[in-house]
DNA sequence: GTATGTTTCAAACATCTGTTTGGAATAATT
DNA sequence: AATTATTCCAAACAGATGTTTGAAACATAC
């Protein structure tokens, strides 16, 4: 597959698409009429539908997976002596968010929503990918966890980040949607950075929770 | 659309291949198939696939109603002097989730699958059915929330209420991918209670805790 | 027993899906 | 300039989709 013009107005098409309406809703054809290419250039590009989905996610969780991976290491978190607090990782998690290059405007919400659309509508071929890329972005996160949070079960430890993942993917996938209804009137501004700011309370207070039994 | 053995022998194909699959995911010849009955059935006493998964909805969102609703009331939660906690709030939501009647084994994970993807998938004809028939279920527990917390600010009371939705129906919609995650293969088994008795703590220390600024 | 209303069923319907094809246009290489 | 590789594109392909049809089977009422 090599570069062209082409490939980028497809991915681009795809992403806000897939976003907005899943991918067995849309169609190379909403696809390729959006991004002014022929029907046929997806599968010259890619070579078919599930391809694409991949390439699309490809594009966003390499440079989340770098950010968060630099991260740790510009902390010298894994350094023997230096841990960092549970409100520290998820300011590195949220500002590596944030930090995403985007192509379309509002790209924040739509990544945010192709990562929970990764979870819910995995099919088959999704499926090993996402394991794959989930170890190599999160695990690094849930090691960091495990030293803060000693007094955790594997299990319960586990399905916390998991909270943590889903109310954030949650919250920014929708966040334009819902800042209208809080402010009563369509078209309000979002103010992002500010609900990551009641964001990381919230989740440093759940993960530092005491255990449930 | 009047009963019929058929009618259910439906409604219990659909919902479970709906939790499995996903709606798009799911066509009418896979539910007739599975269901044993004729491909036109679908047509014939529910009108289109659409008016399916709303009744497929139907079926557990109405005893959820009741059981949050007559909850409330039997802990007279609504008279003076008797507020609840948070925890409270958050164990009558998951417990009635528990409580649901259930067709299937397997029926909670079943249903919590469904409340995920009533939150993720929902667009179009789902979404304007579900705020109309149901948002009444859930402002009266978002009014217990707001006596609970009278130290927040509107705004970070909203969007805290946001990560809990958020959390939950991200969680439960990807529960068995999840699962898989952490057992490290395919196919095991899924304990659904479980991970809900994490969930409690983890919400109520979020929604306890105290405010960013 | 005949008539009426309801439910089932095989078949066909039109439309949409992802994918493939073969030739035209363009770019790169010699 | 001639040749080769790459990219584009209109058209067609085979299969799946939700929905409709019209007659058969069944149940109910008179």
């Amino acid at each position: 597959m090599a570069y062209s013009e082409t490939v980028d107005r497809i991915l681009d098409a795809a992403e806000i698409l897939f976003a907005e309406k899943g991918f067995s809703e849309t169609s190379l054809r909403m696809i390729t009429g959006k991004a002014g290419v022929n029907l046929a250039a997806v599968n010259y590009h890619f070579g078919s539908k599930n391809a694409l989905i991949q390439a699309v996610f490809n594009r966003f969780l390499s440079p989340l997976n770098k950010l968060m991976v630099d991260g740790v290491k510009q902390n010298n978190w894994d350094k023997e002596g230096n841990a960092p607090t549970i409100e520290d990782v998820l300011r590195l998690y949220t500002s590596s968010l944030l930090k995403i290059p985007t192509r379309n405007a509002n790209g924040v919400s739509i990544f945010m929503r192709m990562l929970g659309l990764a979870y819910t509508q995995s099919q088959g071929h999704l499926r090993k990918y996402l394991e794959d890329e989930y170890a190599k972005t999160f695990w690094p996160l849930l090691d960091l966890v495990k030293d803060i949070t000693p007094g955790l079960s594997k299990a319960e430890r586990f399905w916390r980040t998991q909270f943590v993942i889903g109310a954030t993917a949650f919250t920014m996938s929708s966040i334009q949607q819902l800042s209208d209804i809080l402010e009563n009137k369509p078209g309000s501004e979002v103010d992002t950075e500010g609900v990551v700011n009641y964001l990381v309370p919230f989740l440093a207070a759940g993960l530092n929770a005491p255990p449930s039994n």
